[in-house]
DNA sequence: AAAAAGCGTTGACAAATATCAACGCTTTTT
DNA sequence: AAAAAGCGTTGATATTTGTCAACGCTTTTT
């Protein structure tokens, strides 16, 4: 089970984890499974952990005041998990995070994943990793929805992630894109001929 | 001009700046200075540097197929300014960033950045908790995108930066919601009611 | 001092997208 | 086996937003 997390990490750094470090590791992150549809984390609570996917498929989203849910992100396998703004400030979330297939997780509550970075410089650098590649993920998809129309926008989120297309239905993936579903059917539509 | 920077860095951290380590930030910080209007990167180009504002304002702007500008991002005082994904991947950027008004930068390479990052600790939890701040405001525009009608992402807007509300004129900022100036023109005269 | 460029606004109209309701199909629950 | 829920599609229509052109005002450039 923590294999999956180990190789990822040895994947994403330069210098190999020596055994001291794996146990330390193995020890930190704790087996979760969640069944499709439980939650990870409620709108109001604080985030206090995250999570590795090593199986299975999530989403985070927020609700508005007529009850629609806004796809925020979507995860598969080998995805970090959890709400940052909430686990860094120690506020509510403004979102849910839930299982949109049953799925196994490895987790670790936030302080000691910040050990862990301390610690283990391995994984300091793997989280820094993360952080870029999240954050230029965000500019492009913010670049993308300010500047594209919906039919680009499918365009592109189909070619930057196709993995997500076998795995959501197509009203998640519109959501994810801020349109409706109906939008989304009639420009794949249009895109067939 | 280099205080504006050290007293920014020991506002954001514990424990003060030595001086020794505020001799090393004085000595990787240059000076510069643009002119409204003059690039600080342009398309195409890898960002080699990432800046400190210390007076001024500046955008960070796409350009389409049809020569229109998207404001990725707007930067004015004790911002830090740089295209991430460039300056990390080392890749030709997307995007322009440049000059709104004339501007004074504290400028340091990417590489000599990252080096004060692992030689001053103050320095490294400065990025990280800056890192963690654009990642939350970066998920809460997504949202705001996907989630909200024009009308409501301007009233955030305002809410959350009611200093660039002073600083640049309605068409930037129409940009950045991803708007056009004539839909802002006509929001702020319906909400004036 | 004159000319040009930048900015915000307005009107008329077009295009993109949302809303609502209904339907057929499949999968899940009972 | 039947009922319910989930999913994608379609049509009719409403709403939002974009486009284009014009105007007055201010600021900048010549």
């Amino acid at each position: 089970m923590h294999d999956t997390l180990l190789a990822y990490i040895n994947q994403h750094t330069t210098s190999p984890l020596t055994r001291e470090e794996e146990a330390l590791i193995i020890a930190t992150f704790h087996p979760k499974k969640l069944r499709k549809k439980q939650y990870f984390l409620q709108e109001g609570d604080v985030c206090k952990y995250v999570g590795f996917i090593v199986k299975g498929a999530m989403r985070q989203y927020s609700v508005d005041d007529k009850g629609v849910e806004h796809m925020v992100q979507l995860y598969i396998e080998n995805w970090w998990v959890s709400d940052r703004e909430s686990a860094v400030m120690l506020t509510p979330s403004r979102y849910y995070i839930d299982a949109w297939e049953d799925t196994e997780l490895l987790i670790a509550t936030v302080a000691d994943m910040m050990d862990l970075m301390e610690k283990i410089s391995s994984f300091g650098k793997m989280t820094r990793l993360m952080d870029n590649r999240n954050a230029i993920a965000s500019q492009r998809r913010l670049n993308s929805t300010i500047s594209n129309t919906a039919e680009k926008r499918y365009e592109e989120f189909t070619d930057n992630h196709p993995q997500f297309i076998q795995r959501f239905p197509q009203h998640l993936i519109a959501s994810f894109l801020g349109i409706t579903k109906e939008t989304l059917s009639r420009i794949r539509k249009q895109a067939m001929k």
